[in-house]
RNA sequence: GGGGAGAUACCGAAGCGGUCAAACGGGACAGACUGUAAAUCUGUUGGCAUUAGCCUUCGAAGGUUCGAAUCCUUCUCUCCCCA
């Protein structure tokens, strides 16, 4: 995390400098401050607000906390009177992004793409003021591209230059293939800024280069080449990977309140920092105060967990889902509001095998998979333990049953 | 165009004719411990089966053999070196 550096001297103008405290918040690096101040003057002088652009590559179904923070900063943009541009990478979705890979993404097609960049729009707009925003697809220029204006993009670098990229400079000593197209991928991105043009671009740490190969087309197209800017990435639930579905330690912004919570909670201490400056609003102080060594950390992750639920499924849920923590992991507590699990009808008051039951929750791959909860008395049904994979039950409606620290429902009938 | 190397379970990686459902590490899951975690310790980690055991897996398809992840043939994909 760069602290934010002081503006410098050259800033005259307070409405300036304003901003600026507010967009260098959570920021890694930014090319350049100077630029920054300028623009921001100059949009100030002339009224006209600095268009701002951010890219995602429709390549999943759903956007996790990660993509977040470019969003949470175009919102900052946008909250200071600012014109944010979303690009959709419908086109570049289908080249895919090289950036921090060790293989190359699969290539999509064009539905799959299509119905992404839907629900992503869907997602983002939780986070961004939809009415404000302009929203842009980048097939739009790029699929115009014609040969010979591709060829000329394709001559605006080197393949050294390429190769002096840490991931491609990996997967080449690694001997993992690399092809051809995905060294296209970062011009292609230039070209949006240039197709937009962008006077600010967002982007991750690890998209540096992509974000300045557009400043380089810009000039060459006669632009003023925009600034860029890039948010740290954030660490997964692992605490050592960046979140990325691929690692799967990534929290989902569609995912239920509970379930959020129950993550944030599960992250490891020296991660909480990051989390509030990255994810939340908390102000300075604020952060302090719940770092400092007279809070439990467990309640500075409950705020951050309140705060990042409330985000998306809105203040009530933030403290329902909290309260429901507390009473469930904390104080272990079963309570109303575990979900139903329906068994059959004729299950009831039977005498059954434990592992029958447990197969009928589909929360295991195989009998295998149950045999061992039951062995490494992982079971509890009711106020019981079960143990050892021939235990019996006798379902009578209401108890509760829970497998390990992932699954908790209550015996319902059909 | 020429020469070499390789493809093993979720991932990395051993194994090179039987003792291999396949070492080891990571991950994941479970238990103990805790402030929720993390760390640590312990256990589990193809499927079916109460045990014995059976079934399916080592890039794909064929073949040799009593027996193959291990040998042969073809195919697919990848990497390296030289042009």
């Amino acid at each position: 995390m760069t602290a934010p550096e002081p503006t410098s001297s050259a800033t005259k103008d307070p409405r300036v400098a304003e901003q600026l405290a507010l967009l260098q918040r959570g920021v890694h690096d930014l090319i350049s401050l100077g630029e920054l101040e300028a623009s921001l003057l100059r949009s100030l002088k002339t009224g006209k607000p600095l268009r701002v652009k951010l890219g995602v590559d429709p390549t999943s179904a759903s956007l996790h906390l990660g993509f977040t923070l470019g969003l949470r900063k175009l919102r900052q943009f946008q909250d200071l009177g600012h014109q944010a541009v979303l690009i959709i990478g419908d086109a570049t979705a289908m080249v895919g992004d090289p950036t921090g890979r060790n293989k190359a993404r699969p290539r999509l097609d064009a539905a799959t793409v299509d119905a992404n960049a839907r629900h992503y729009l869907d997602q983002a707009c939780r986070i961004l003021q939809r009415d404000k925003l302009e929203v842009r697809h980048n097939g739009e220029w790029l699929k115009a591209l014609d040969f010979n204006r591709f060829i000329e993009l394709a001559s605006r670098s080197t393949v050294a230059r390429m190769l002096e990229r840490d991931d491609f400079q990996k997967r080449w000593k690694e001997g993992t293939p690399i092809q051809l197209h995905e060294f296209l991928y970062p011009l292609l991105q230039g070209q949006d800024s240039v197709a937009v043009e962008a006077d600010v671009e967002l982007g991750g740490r690890d998209q540096l280069f992509n974000l300045l190969v557009g400043r380089d087309l810009q000039q060459q197209n006669g632009q003023v080449p925009q600034v860029c800017m890039t948010t740290p990435l954030l660490l997964g639930l692992d605490g050592v990977r960046k979140m990325s579905k691929s690692h799967d330690n990534h929290i989902g912004i569609d995912e239920n309140a509970d379930e959020i919570m129950l993550k944030v909670m599960r992250i490891n201490d020296g991660m909480l920092r990051d989390w509030m400056i990255l994810l939340t609003r908390f102000d300075v102080t604020r952060i302090e105060q719940l770092l400092d060594a007279g809070t439990n950390p467990r309640d500075a992750k409950l705020e951050l967990g309140r705060a990042i639920v409330a985000d998306y499924h809105g203040a009530d849920a933030a403290d329902a889902a909290a309260e429901g923590w507390l009473r469930r992991v904390s104080r272990k507590e079963t309570d109303e509001s575990v979900q139903d699990l329906v068994f059959p009808a004729a299950w009831k008051d039977q005498d059954m095998a434990a592992l029958d039951v447990l197969m009928h929750t589909g929360w295991f791959a195989s009998k295998g998979d149950a045999r061992r909860q039951l062995e490494q008395k992982a079971v509890n049904f009711g106020t019981k333990r079960l143990s050892g994979h021939q235990a019996r039950v006798v379902l009578r409606g209401g108890e509760i049953l829970r497998v390990g620290r992932q699954h908790t429902v209550k015996v319902a009938f059909s």
